[in-house]
DNA sequence: ACCTAGTTGTCG
DNA sequence: GACAACTAGGTA
């Protein structure tokens, strides 16, 4: 008689967590193909090298290039059902081979942490309480004398459903109680799943603004786009509501059963965009960012993953998160670098997320006040559609941006007379001054009177940061830190000076000067501490007249409505980048930051300090505003053969050794260079602007072409190529960057 | 002979 | 990436 095996493949092709551009083959013991259906997506336990791994299985086969003998077989089975979906299987193959990068790191970024080492891909169980017979019977006052098992019996009494243990602790009762209930035979407990669908206790929805005209249209064009894959690019200035546009959608989506998966660009936007959503969608809503612990990240995982959770707000990372209905990736603040990976696997959400709806065949809606150059093109290629929002909701009006020319003029503080008068006036009118310096700390430079010397960092070839509140000199690259000196250690003087401001010398200098206001500073320093963050938005809410000073962070979502003015301390900064896309980021930054003022009813004043007013971009940007700045970035662009119509791919090196690094590169572009075809252009290798970061020295060698494929080609040659040399080579290492970012 | 640090090689 | 095997150099 023949058995029949569920699965019925010999040999399973797994994905292993190790950096190698390979999957291993291993025997499916007969006794697991006839017991289980495999499927690719589980995880399984494998006999690796000495020891054993947890692995995930990607595919079958009939045969194996291995011998026989030299396989081996699979130790276990993790799961009853695979927890990487097939469509995220083929998202992550498809990013392994556009990323270059080993598959078996790719699978695994797919998973949580909890499931990464090996945790069952199990809701955790929680205690649920109910009332007996005997309880719904008892006297209650036979428990006088334990008023905690009254309380305790008398809430279960009314919850005929049970109660959780949430449930349980919300109400401040005690477990104890429940315990000793129990044996009495008055309650009994369950364990059942945690998921806080069965938790969801029905609030206030808040009634919806009217959409104006511009909005009711994208509402419309977004909602016809429903069940195929397309792209929006919601292209809307502060304040003319996109967000109430998301919502409008949503409301539609989750009508449909359907789930969507919404991304933001940091951690300390989950919170805002979770309230906002929590008070107008009346549907189980989960977080998922690096913040949160193993556990949590596994339970919100879950809850995407079986289709309880019908809205999923998270970061880069929940680009695969797994949903069991998908309807709509929703992608804000679509233009900010931080959906890049800046390591390892150096994936871009954003991109991944388009590839993911289109296995999917459901829209993407990418939103932002100042679109990427990248989103642009494509929305003037046709292949996004483009909703402009351009008026601001409400009656707010555009602020206007004013150039203030610092040549010549002596500044206070790094302020000009202008600006210093502007925040008299605003203050006076007891509204909020809005400062925005992109530089943390006291000051960029510290040097001495009598010879010159500059503090910089040991490890890294920049200058160190001062930080008087810390008594600290920083090094904003690689995080180290000394104390701050008062003498200087090769001349002995003490005449040691700065040069330069950061906001922290921004807020000193100030409070002298604006004695009775009050000044917050909001950087990466002062919101460290946890919910720093919130009692500074708190602070600023409670007060009228105050000034903000702060980094990019102000640029990103906060609404301020007493601002009104807001002052660009340095607008040149990036201006003569040597980065070509420092233009781009300087203008997104400016832009978000001026739509930060007169977002209310009282009208917005921008200023912009700078020694070049006439440098066409400012000029542009000032008049013209960041539509038309992109759209000459964009010819400029074209012109000189740069992204978004040239494809990029940047090989870095870095070695603890001078030389190494860009030996190593000089060495692979001399061995390769005769296969390489000529429509790609190479560059390099070339040094870092910084070479030595962190002890690392390091060597970029650029790619570029027109089209694609010989791009990948040769990428792919090279990857090869680094991959065999580097085995002899440990300390030089490598990375492959497709579509960089950063290309200094 | 033994120890240690650093390098090289392997994994199915 | 983790780990074992190998190597060179030092020490008792």
């Amino acid at each position: 008689m023949q058995e029949s095996l569920l699965t019925p493949y010999p040999y399973a092709q797994v994905a292993l967590p190790v950096p190698m551009r390979t999957l291993f083959d291993y025997k499916i013991p007969k006794a697991m193909a006839l017991r289980h259906a495999l499927q690719p997506g589980m995880r399984v336990k494998v006999p690796f090298g000495k020891g054993s791994r947890l692995g995930v299985i990607v595919t079958f086969s009939q045969t194996s290039e291995w011998d026989e003998s030299q396989l081996k077989s699979l130790t276990s089975l993790k799961d009853e059902a695979p927890v990487i979906p097939a469509e995220l299987m083929a998202l992550s193959e498809w990013a392994a081979r556009y990323y270059h990068h080993p598959i078996g790191d790719v699978i695994f970024h797919a998973l949580p942490v909890s499931l990464r080492k090996g945790e069952n891909a199990e809701f955790r169980t929680e205690n649920w309480w109910f009332v007996t017979e005997a309880g719904q019977a008892i006297d209650i006052e036979l428990l006088s004398r334990a008023p905690r098992q009254q309380d305790f019996l008398k809430a279960v009494q009314q919850h005929p459903n049970g109660m959780s243990q949430n449930a349980i602790s919300i109400l401040g009762l005690m477990p104890n109680a429940g315990k000793s209930l129990e044996e009495k035979g008055l309650v009994r407990r369950e364990q059942r799943a945690f998921n806080t669908a069965g938790e969801k206790h029905s609030h206030q929805t808040q009634v919806p603004p009217v959409l104006n005209r511009e909005q009711t249209m994208a509402m419309e064009e977004i909602l016809d786009m429903r069940n195929r894959f397309a792209v929006a690019l919601l292209d809307g200035i502060t304040g003319s509501g996109k967000t109430e546009v998301f919502l409008r959608v949503m409301e539609k989506l989750i009508a449909e059963d359907k789930q969507i998966l919404v991304m933001v660009p940091e951690i300390g936007l989950t919170p805002q965009t979770f309230k906002r959503f929590e008070n107008r969608l009346n549907t189980n809503i989960v977080l998922m960012h690096s913040n949160m612990t193993d556990r949590e990240r596994l339970d919100a995982w879950l809850l995407s993953s079986s289709g309880h959770a019908k809205v999923i707000i998270g970061t880069r990372s929940a680009a695969f998160v797994p949903a069991a209905n998908l309807g709509m990736i929703i992608i804000d603040e679509e233009h900010d670098a931080s959906y890049k990976q800046h390591e390892g696997f150096r994936y871009h959400a954003r991109d991944l997320a388009i590839k993911r709806a289109q296995n999917l065949s459901i829209p993407v809606l990418l939103a932002s006040a100042t679109p990427s150059f990248e989103s642009l093109a494509n929305a003037l290629q046709k292949r996004f559609t483009w909703l402009k929002l351009r008026q601001r909701a409400g009656n707010a009006h555009i602020p206007e941006m004013e150039r203030v020319d610092l040549r010549g003029q002596t500044l206070v503080h790094g302020f000009s007379e202008q600006a210093l008068q502007a925040m008299k006036r605003c203050l006076d009118q007891r509204e909020q001054v809005l400062i925005f310096l992109n530089r943390r700390g006291y000051a960029p430079t510290l040097m001495c009177h009598d010879c010159g010397w500059i503090a910089s960092c040991d490890h890294c070839d920049v200058n160190l940061t001062v930080h008087k509140r810390a008594n600290k000199l920083h090094c904003h690259h690689c995080d180290a830190q000394k104390a701050l000196i008062h003498t200087c250690p090769e001349c002995q003087s003490t005449e040691l000076f700065t040069v330069g401001e950061g906001t922290e010398q921004i807020e000193t200098q100030l409070s002298p000067l604006f004695k009775d206001v009050p000044i917050l500073r909001i950087d990466r320093d002062s919101t460290q501490r946890k919910s720093a963050m919130t009692q500074l938005t708190q602070k600023i809410h409670e007060h009228d007249q105050a000034i903000l000073i702060g980094t990019q962070m102000l640029a990103k979502g906060h609404h301020f409505p007493n601002v009104t003015l807001v002052i660009i301390m340095d607008a040149d900064a990036g201006l003569f980048s040597a980065d070509f896309r420092g233009m781009e980021r300087t203008a997104q930054l400016i832009t978000q930051v001026a739509g930060r003022a007169g977002r209310a009813k009282k009208p917005g004043h921008v200023l912009l300090q700078t020694y070049h007013p006439d440098h066409a971009a400012i000029e542009c940007l000032c008049t013209l505003g960041y539509e038309q700045f992109a759209l000459n970035g964009l010819s400029e662009r074209k012109a000189l053969s740069l992204p978004p119509f040239y494809h990029q791919v940047l090989i870095r090196a870095e070695s603890g050794n001078e030389q190494e690094a860009m030996q190593l590169l000089t060495k692979m572009r001399l061995e390769l260079e005769p296969h390489i075809p000529q429509d790609i252009s190479m560059v390099g290798p070339y040094t870092a602007i910084i070479v030595r970061k962190a002890g690392q020295h390091r060597a970029l060698l650029s790619l570029k072409s027109s089209h694609r494929a010989p791009l990948h080609q040769v990428t792919a040659m090279m990857t090869t190529w680094l991959e065999q040399a580097t085995r002899q080579q440990h300390k030089v290492r490598y990375a492959v960057d497709v579509d960089p970012l950063e290309t200094y």
